[in-house]
RNA sequence: GCCCCCAUCGUCUAGCGGCCCAGGACGUGGCCCUCUCAAGGCCAAAACGAGGAUUCGAAUUCCUCUGGGGGCACCA
């Protein structure tokens, strides 16, 4: 099985591009097959020369590899189409010699006013047909005197073009309602739909994932590649993603506010947001995708051996952002430790902390299953890393209780911890429990002053397992502080 | 406007004629656990878009409608 994904670089890369891709490289693997690369950059008003690379750094992040492509190379290249030119065009003239296509000299200002009558009348645009019957023998020496011209594939006027798509079945269309669409433009270059076709029977691609948005011009895809005789591979058109509320695809505007909520819809950002790749890759893989009615947790192993072809769905997917959340959740869990230590370890490090691998690791287990997302770790644990921390005293005085009776809490806390050895959960919590009992105080209470105190959040990983990180001196030294800020108010 | 595709809880989905007064997951609500927050465990509410037809029997097949999505470029 050859499959290929055939990115245009005219943007940035979307969560649709990472799915497609991703079943693409799932489907290659499970079945020893090659995963391809191409570049499909034949039009240059559109072409964006940061975009290749993110499409390259957003597959490398997914922990998609292929095996033939622009920087790797390959039997079948090259795999950028601005450099396949010479190819298309051979295959257009063999097209034009057999009679499916025709040169077309109109010129832009004209097709549009006859589009523009077109709509006028209520009519569907399409090509008027004025160049479609030019004798061959005129049309080549207009050409050959460098006339300008385009050429047109010459759709069958009358009956009609049955396609099959895996996932939907036949599909049929009149071939009076495909239109002449221009294959060459007049800089010589091809479009998609030619060079695509091309390309893909060049490569010997024997499976097509594409986007649903090529179901329209799925039969003239079809018309091509039979004009030239060549055998079809398979066809599967994805749906695409909808917005959250399953009304619509994402716009850009909408785009720009999922990223101040700290989301995003482009595969190179999540990185930042603290999502893992193992996490994105589940997510997306879901979203037309499943397995059984009950399995959903999947790393890249588990999906290439239970991905498969029956297990796509049809329908167009909402997005939902709070599912990716929860997987992400999961793999992070997942995580063996020193693996989620230092994937941890650069949000705190932009955080401006300076992190030590040893301590790290200590923390590591307290605060792995308290993570949505990566970055989280700088709200939950940086306090591990501060000199300093500086408590808000209102936050200190627990419910229930006056400053001055929080300030004696905390000073009966004190009496309690220095007369240990340590603040280790195993010697500490004994004592600091018969503390609570002694004062007839609940334990939220109590080791919320001391919470507080210690770690300057009112949220934190377990009390004594933190103490005992931060170290015995240090505590005795921030409750001191505590109890001084309590008197303060009282 | 025309063409194409899609249609099960709010969302992602299982279901491929009887196993379904529809299963799982996210989210939501409640309970348990609990030093905060999570994690974990348990429970609950929540769906077959409508109408016809076929059939002993339909979420599953077929029509029509409705709704949603996509496309109608010398873009991909």
């Amino acid at each position: 099985m050859r499959v290929r994904f055939a990115p245009s670089p005219t943007g940035r890369m979307h969560l649709g591009s990472g799915r497609t891709a991703l079943y693409n490289y799932l489907l290659a693997r499970k079945t020893g097959g090659q995963f391809i690369l191409r570049i499909e950059d034949t039009d240059q008003k559109r072409y964006v020369p940061t975009a290749e690379q993110e499409l390259i750094d957003g597959m490398h992040w997914l922990g998609l590899q292929w095996d033939e492509g622009p920087d790797v190379g390959g039997p079948y290249g090259p795999y950028r189409q601005s450099e396949r030119k010479d190819i298309y065009l051979h295959y257009a003239r063999q097209l034009v010699e057999s009679g499916h296509a025709y040169y077309c000299f109109c010129t832009p200002e004209r097709l549009e006013k006859v589009r523009q009558e077109q709509q006028a009348r209520k009519e569907q645009p399409h090509y008027d047909g004025t160049c479609r019957n030019i004798d061959p023998d005129e049309a080549a020496r207009r050409v050959a005197r460098g006339e300008r011209h385009v050429i047109r594939f010459k759709t069958p006027r009358e009956g009609v073009t049955v396609v099959r798509d895996l996932l939907r079945g036949e599909i049929t269309v009149e071939n009076r309602l495909i239109d002449d669409y221009v294959i060459v433009k007049s800089d010589g270059l091809a479009l998609y739909h030619l060079a695509a076709m091309v390309d893909d029977h060049l490569m010997k691609i024997t499976h097509v994932f594409r986007g649903a948005e090529w179901l329209p011009t799925f039969p003239l895809h079809a018309l091509i590649i039979r004009a030239f005789g060549w055998q079809e591979p398979e066809f599967i058109h994805l749906s695409v993603f909808l917005k959250p509320s399953g009304k619509g695809k994402m716009s850009k505007r909408e785009a720009a506010d999922l990223m101040k909520d700290g989301y995003s819809i482009f595969v190179t950002d999540f990185k930042d947001l603290g999502y893992l790749p193992e996490a994105v890759v589940n997510w997306i893989a879901l979203m037309g995708w499943s397995y059984d009615d009950h399995t959903e947790f999947f790393t890249m192993p588990d999906l290439i051996e239970k991905f498969s072809l029956e297990g796509l769905n049809p329908s167009p997917a909402a997005i939902n952002f709070t599912k990716l959340d929860h997987f992400n959740g999961l793999h992070i869990r997942h995580l063996a430790l020193p693996d989620f230590a230092q994937r941890v370890k650069p949000f705190l490090i932009s955080a401006g902390y300076t992190v030590e691998d040893e301590k790290l690791l200590r923390i590591a287990p307290l605060i792995q299953p308290r993570l949505t997302t990566l970055d989280d770790v700088v709200a939950m644990a940086g306090f591990f890393f501060k000199d300093e921390i500086v408590p808000d005293p209102a936050a200190l005085v627990p419910k229930g209780l006056t400053p001055a009776e929080a300030a004696q809490v905390a000073r009966r806390s004190l009496e309690v911890l220095e007369s240990l050895s340590d603040v280790s959960p195993a010697v500490a919590e004994p004592p600091m429990r018969a503390l609570v009992e002694e004062l007839g105080l609940s334990a939220g209470q109590v080791f919320g002053i001391l919470r507080v105190a210690v770690t300057g959040q009112t949220v934190s990983p377990p009390l004594f397992e933190s103490m005992e990180i931060i170290g015995r001196d240090t505590c005795l030294k921030r409750v001191r502080r505590a109890i001084e800020l309590l008197e303060a108010m009282a």
